[in-house]
DNA sequence: CCCTGATTCGC
DNA sequence: GCGAATCAGG
């Protein structure tokens, strides 16, 4: 395993997102395994800062305070939130508050882990569904093939085309069923 | 509180 | 050079 490296090809990438207005910790979660501490750390290495920034908040930081001792450190050693991007519940798209729809099955909601993708690994033919919060770190998308030409792939379609009268349907149908 | 980028400095 | 810790804002 390698420790890591701003290879020229994640720079690139840096570079592409943040003109692009990308936020550091929306970058940092596209490039994955890296803060976004160290993504603002390299933007301002490559000297590619400045991107809008207020005049007024040019603050003259008055120098360091004496850090915290690093002596005894009682750091857990490892900055917790981050690094296992794995396995999280499909969050679905909310609806309205006021929908009362069944549940889609949980079988459903698996989504290939290796499918994932970030918004920078989509193909044409990704399927673009979302999967988590857009804005957090480990937003991906569906990733799985389409060759439908739609959107989503054959699973994901079924859910984002199926008329909610079904779904009502599907819910009493459960719900109801004694 | 959440988030943002900016800065410093130990490594 | 790297990035955690910290800071100053929105």
């Amino acid at each position: 395993m390698q420790q890591l490296q701003w290879t020229d090809e994640r720079v690139e990438l840096l570079k592409k997102l943040w003109n692009d207005g990308l936020s550091a910790s929306q970058i940092a979660g596209e490039l994955g395994s890296v803060t976004r501490n160290a993504v603002i750390g390299k933007v301002h290495r490559l000297g590619l800062s400045g991107r809008a920034k207020a005049p007024s908040s040019s603050t003259p930081r008055p120098r360091k305070p004496p850090r915290a001792t690093p002596s005894a450190p009682p750091r857990p050693s490892m900055p917790a939130s981050r690094g296992n991007l794995a396995l999280k519940p499909h969050a679905m798209p909310s609806s309205s508050p006021d929908l009362d729809l069944a549940p889609l099955p949980e079988i459903d909601n698996v989504v290939p882990m290796g499918e994932r993708c970030t918004i920078m690994e989509l193909k044409e033919y990704s399927c673009r569904w979302p999967i988590g919060d857009p804005g957090k770190e480990d937003f991906r998308y569906c990733g799985a093939r389409s060759n439908t030409g739609l959107p989503y792939c054959a699973y994901h379609c079924r859910i984002a085309y199926q008329p909610v009268a079904d779904r009502r349907r599907d819910r009493s149908k459960t719900a109801v069923a004694r």
